[in-house]
DNA sequence: CGCCAGGTGCTGA
DNA sequence: TCAGCACATGGC
């Protein structure tokens, strides 16, 4: 057990605002696996307090996952340029984009695309069930996100079997193309945002809003500025009866709300799905 | 039952 | 370049 400081975070805001699709919420805590470790979280105010079945998950590493290291109030202020926005900020304020495992984000999002949160749950869900390594601490089972070398070995009907549906075969495809290194996932860690994005696009079932995932939540490009159903609503509010391509959408957004973006796309979508009703 | 969901790929103009 | 369409599945 140990102590993360969190000031300026909220937990519950970050774990359920769409980015990611594997904690739990209990009573007064949520459990979660980062990486090989099963971790609970509870927060208290500005502080988190820590249990994890793996030594290697400490302060420093649980800090990172959550982002807890940058200057939040920094951000909001740089992204901070109208009512609406500001709105959300107000609501949701704590809320930060989270350092997720790359490839975890880039199967995961392949599997969101025209789908709704609970059902992408179950399934990734399902998916580690059957192909990550088991995992327990105090009484919580759990599994690892299966590598990309494991799924790359599996029958698209195996995973048509688990309700992936028609996404089966891109999510094959895409672990082929980590297992066999055509796409480098950890050299992209360090190139920016367009060079991230254009691999990105090379797999199959991965377009704009996808790409745009992987990289704010998976690779930290904070310009990157995803644009789904519920987003698009969103930005109805800059652009009331005109109608207008996504690819200018995108360009208006970046201009907008500058260089962290992504932060701004993520109060906003968290914000219209809070107020439409959770799913449909 | 019809509609919707953190879209993408393909086709034809 | 862009509209129109098919694609699986489960919750509401």
């Amino acid at each position: 057990m140990f102590e993360v400081e969190a000031t300026d975070f909220s937990l519950q805001a970050s774990l359920t605002s769409g980015q990611s699709f594997r904690w739990q919420a209990h009573a007064d805590f949520w459990c979660g696996v980062i990486g090989k470790a099963v971790v609970k979280v509870r927060q208290q105010e500005g502080t988190l307090s820590c249990e994890t079945s793996d030594p290697a998950m400490g302060p420093l590493e649980v800090r990172r996952y959550f982002a807890l290291d940058l200057d939040l109030g920094a951000i909001l202020e740089s992204i901070d340029v109208d009512i609406q926005i500001h709105q959300a900020i107000l609501s949701h304020r704590g809320l930060r984009v989270m350092r997720q495992d790359p490839w975890e984000t880039l199967a995961s999002f392949i599997c969101a695309s025209f789908n709704n949160i609970k059902r992408i749950e179950g399934m990734i869900g399902r998916l580690c069930q059957s192909y990550g390594e088991a995992l327990s601490f105090n009484g919580f089972s759990s599994f690892s996100f299966p590598h990309p070398e494991r799924l790359a070995g599996i029958s698209e009907r195996r995973l048509r079997d688990l309700g992936l549906g028609y996404r089966a075969c891109y999510l094959r495809h895409t672990a082929k193309r980590v297992a066999d290194r055509k796409l480098p996932l950890d050299q992209l860690q360090r190139v920016d945002y367009e060079t991230v994005r254009s691999a990105l696009l090379g797999c199959e079932g991965v377009g704009d809003k996808v790409a745009d995932c992987v990289a704010l939540f998976g690779f930290e490009k904070y310009e990157a500025f995803p644009i789904d159903v519920w987003m698009e609503r969103a930005m109805r509010y800059y652009f009331r009866h005109r109608k207008i391509g996504s690819r200018q959408l995108h360009a208006y957004a970046r201009r907008h709300f500058g260089s962290f973006a992504g932060y701004a796309q993520q109060y906003l979508y968290h914000d219209v799905r809070m107020r439409r009703g959770r799913d449909a």
